[in-house]
DNA sequence: CTACGTGCAAAAAGTTTGCAATCGC
DNA sequence: GCGATTGCAAACTTTTTGCACGTAG
């Protein structure tokens, strides 16, 4: 049985205070502000936990360090040990080219079987969009890493 | 200038003579049929010219060592410094679950502007497929990855 | 001959694990 | 008190780099 301890509690404040996609060292710096003295070591366990348990969920975009976000949809809260992209929904992300920040769309191309070619057999797929986010779109030149 | 070494005809050689997308350890592994004493460095090293020549491609799926295939296409030898997903033409690819190998899609799902949240301006996509690829879907449940 | 390329070892970045001390229950 | 959890350090994976030696041109 897992135990509530300050540190769990940090790490998955730092999914519910952002609302964001963050990487290990992300959710490092916010759980610190509520226990300094965490280490990244046990975001990663709790990371770890938290997947297992089907609170949060991986995401992994091409080229860049694992992130993850609080797991949302109607199967949030199933636990899916496998935790592979052949889920039965599942949901796409926009990386901004300018803050870094991932965000995650809430609409999918639809079926992709006729990209493959002849005899293969698509089981899923995962589209990762690139440009500039809102914020960053809208500040023009400007605009810097928001921590 | 560059010289024509055996290893840098050796790691070329991989892609050539297999015309498969390879991991650095997989282009060791071929390189070495032809040059035994070849290092992992002198892959990566000749990996990071033969980009920079434009003659190869890096391929990077979610949660995958990166790959790297033969630069194909109108504009393959185009040196594109910057080596963004913002290219001009670009590809997908289809990655099976079974035998681990990648494949170049030739066809794309076409703009995908619609998916990304007003205010956010998308200027390039990348599509991932999962699934099984023709041989392993014929051979059902036998099949083991090949080298 | 000389500078670029190579092999090795060490470093860097991201992630996991062993272990003794700590803390929830 | 017991055992899950923690922090630290070390290991591990993928990729990069420093350095002395080797080799293409």
């Amino acid at each position: 049985m897992q135990r509530l301890t300050r540190q769990r509690n940090a790490v998955f404040s730092a999914f519910s205070d952002t609302g964001r996609v963050l990487t290990a060292p992300q959710i490092l710096a916010h759980a610190r502000e509520i226990v300094p003295e965490i280490s990244l070591s046990t975001v990663y366990r709790q990371v770890a936990q938290l997947l297992a348990d089907g609170h949060i969920a991986k995401v992994e975009l091409p080229g860049e360090p694992a992130r993850y976000e609080v797991a949302c949809g109607p199967d949030a809260h199933a636990h899916s040990l496998h935790g592979g992209p052949d889920a039965a929904h599942h949901h796409h992300y926009f990386h901004c080219s300018k803050c870094g920040q991932v965000f995650m769309l809430h609409a999918c191309p639809g079926p992709m079987e006729d990209l493959a070619p002849k005899g293969f057999r698509v089981m899923s797929h995962e589209v990762t969009l690139h440009g500039l986010c809102a914020p960053c779109a809208k500040a023009g030149a400007g605009a810097r890493k928001p921590g």
